[in-house]
DNA sequence: GCCTTTATAGTCATAGTGACTCTAAAAGAA
DNA sequence: TTCTTTTAGAGTCACTATGACTATAAAGGC
C-alpha cells in the first residue's frame, strides 16, 4: 500500500523531472523541440525539454510551465495546447549522476514561431523528426514512444486538429496525417471519411482559403466536438506497434 | 532540460511508489484486487496494491515486486502476467502526509486462488468490479482509468487473451469482453471476427473442453503472435473515451 | 489561351459487420 | 429412453465502410 509505516527518512528520495516531446508540422515535415545542454553530463548534445517538479506542482502543470519557458510562449497559449502524458521511465541508471524518475509528456502544436531558448535551454530549435541525431539520457527512446503513441492516437481521436491552426483545409489535415505517419493519402477518400464521421470536423461558414497560392480554394474546417474518431481513420497496411 | 545545474539538495525530494490495478474474470464477472489498509491514513479503507520503488530497481520491476508479495505468487508465474503501465499521478495533496508521486500499473492475471495476503498487506482480496465502494487515496480515480485502459485495449490488441489461462475456449474468451465491456456479444460473430482475425488465437489440436458440464465440448485454441488486431474488435454502439 | 496544382464530386467492387437461422453435441429431467 | 436446455459452431443476407479509381472545378503561372 502506498506510505505503509511514515517515517520522513524511511523511503528513498528521488528527483523527480518531466520531460517533452513536442511535435509540429512545418512544411510538410514533422519537427521536434530540442534543445541544447548547457551542462555536463551530455554537454553539447540534444535533448528534449523539461525540468524539475516543484514542490507544489503536478507533473501536468510542470510540463506546461517547462514548455512555456522554452518556447517562449505566453502562458495563455500555452494553456490552450494538446499535452499529454505519454508514460514515467525510471531506469535507475537513465541519469548517471542521481535517481531521477521522469514523467514524459507528449505536446502536439501547430506551427509555432521559432522558440526564444529563454529558461535554462542555451538553445531551442526546432529539428525535423528522424534527422535528431543521438539524443541525452534515454530522450530518444523517449521520442520513439512519443512519435508511436502520437501514430496510433491519430488513428482513433481526432487529434490531428491539435497539430492545425483554429481554422484549417482538408489538405492541411491530411499532411498531418501523412507527415506523422509518413504515408500518402488518397485525397478524395480522405476527404469523405473526415466528413463522414461524427464530430470529427465542422464546416466555418464563410471561409475559404488559398492553399500556397496554387490550386483551387479550399473550404475552411474547425475541429469538431468528438475526442473519438467511430469508426476510426486507420493507418493503410496496418502496421501497428502498441 | 533533465537536472541542470546538479546539486544534491537542489532539487526538491519526492517518495516515489507503485499502485497497480489488478483485473481478473471471475464466474463471469471482473475483479479487482484490493487490500485493507493497516495504518493511518485511511485505516480500515480498501485501497490498491502497491509501494515504494526501491534504490536499485525501476518501477516496473517494482511493480512486479509488489504483486508476488501481496498475491503470494511465486516470482516465476509473476514474471510471465501481463503487467502494463498505465499512467502517473502526482497531485500535490493526494497523500496527506507528503509528496508523494505514483507511478499506476494494470496487471491482467487469468482466475487465480485467494491471495495470501503477504507482505504489508493485512488482507487481501478478490473484490468485484462496481462493488468496491470508496478507496483510500486517489486509488478509485486510478482504478476507473484503469478499467477504461484495459476496455479500449481488448478492442486494439490481443489482451483479452491474458485473462485466460494457456488454453481456453472461445467462449470464455468472449465472456472476458462481455464482462470488461458490459455488454452481450454474438456469439457467431465474435467467433468470426476472431478466427478471421490473423494471429489472435491459433488452435490447440487434440483440444476440446466441456464449458461447465454445460452445452457442446468448444476447441481449445491459445494465444496467437500478433499483438495488434487488425482490423480492431471495436465495441457495440462506439462508446470511447480515451 | 494552356498547363499545373489542388479541391471536390462521383463510381464501383469488395471487405467487414450486425442480425439472423440452423445444426451439433453435451448434461439433466421426466 | 426421450425431451429440454445449453453452448459450440456453420452459414446467410443486407448494409456500411473503404480502396482504387475517374472526372470536374477553380485557382496561379506561363
Amino acid at each position: 500500500m502506498t506510505v505503509e509505516g511514515y517515517d520522513p527518512r524511511a523511503f528513498p528520495p528521488f528527483a523527480v523531472t518531466v520531460d517533452l516531446a513536442v511535435f509540429t508540422v512545418r512544411d510538410g515535415e514533422l519537427h521536434v523541440l530540442l534543445i541544447e545542454r548547457g551542462a555536463e553530463p551530455y554537454k553539447g548534445a540534444w535533448a528534449l525539454p523539461g525540468g524539475f517538479i516543484l514542490p507544489r506542482e503536478s507533473a501536468g502543470q510542470a510540463a506546461r510551465r517547462e514548455l512555456a519557458e522554452e518556447t517562449g510562449l505566453s502562458a495563455g497559449t500555452v494553456a490552450g495546447l494538446h499535452l499529454e502524458q505519454l508514460r514515467t521511465y525510471s531506469d535507475p541508471d537513465r541519469d548517471p549522476r542521481m535517481r531521477v524518475v521522469s514523467v514524459a509528456y507528449t505536446a502536439l502544436v501547430p506551427d509555432l514561431p521559432e522558440p526564444r531558448g529563454g529558461g535554462d535551454a542555451a538553445h531551442a530549435r526546432w529539428v525535423p523528426h528522424g534527422s535528431q541525431g543521438r539524443l541525452a539520457f534515454d530522450h530518444e527512446r523517449i521520442l520513439a514512444d512519443a512519435h508511436e503513441r502520437v501514430g496510433a492516437k491519430l488513428e482513433y481521436t481526432g487529434l490531428a486538429t491539435a497539430f492545425c491552426p483554429a481554422e484549417f483545409t482538408l489538405g492541411e489535415l491530411r499532411q498531418v496525417y501523412e507527415t506523422v505517419w509518413g504515408v500518402e493519402l488518397d485525397r478524395p477518400n480522405f476527404r469523405r471519411k473526415v466528413l463522414t464521421t461524427p464530430g470529427f470536423v465542422e464546416a466555418v461558414e464563410g471561409g475559404a482559403r488559398l492553399t500556397g497560392g496554387r490550386g483551387k480554394p479550399a473550404a475552411l474546417y474547425r475541429a469538431g466536438p468528438a475526442n473519438a474518431l467511430h469508426p476510426p481513420l486507420l493507418r493503410p497496411e496496418g502496421r501497428h506497434s502498441t
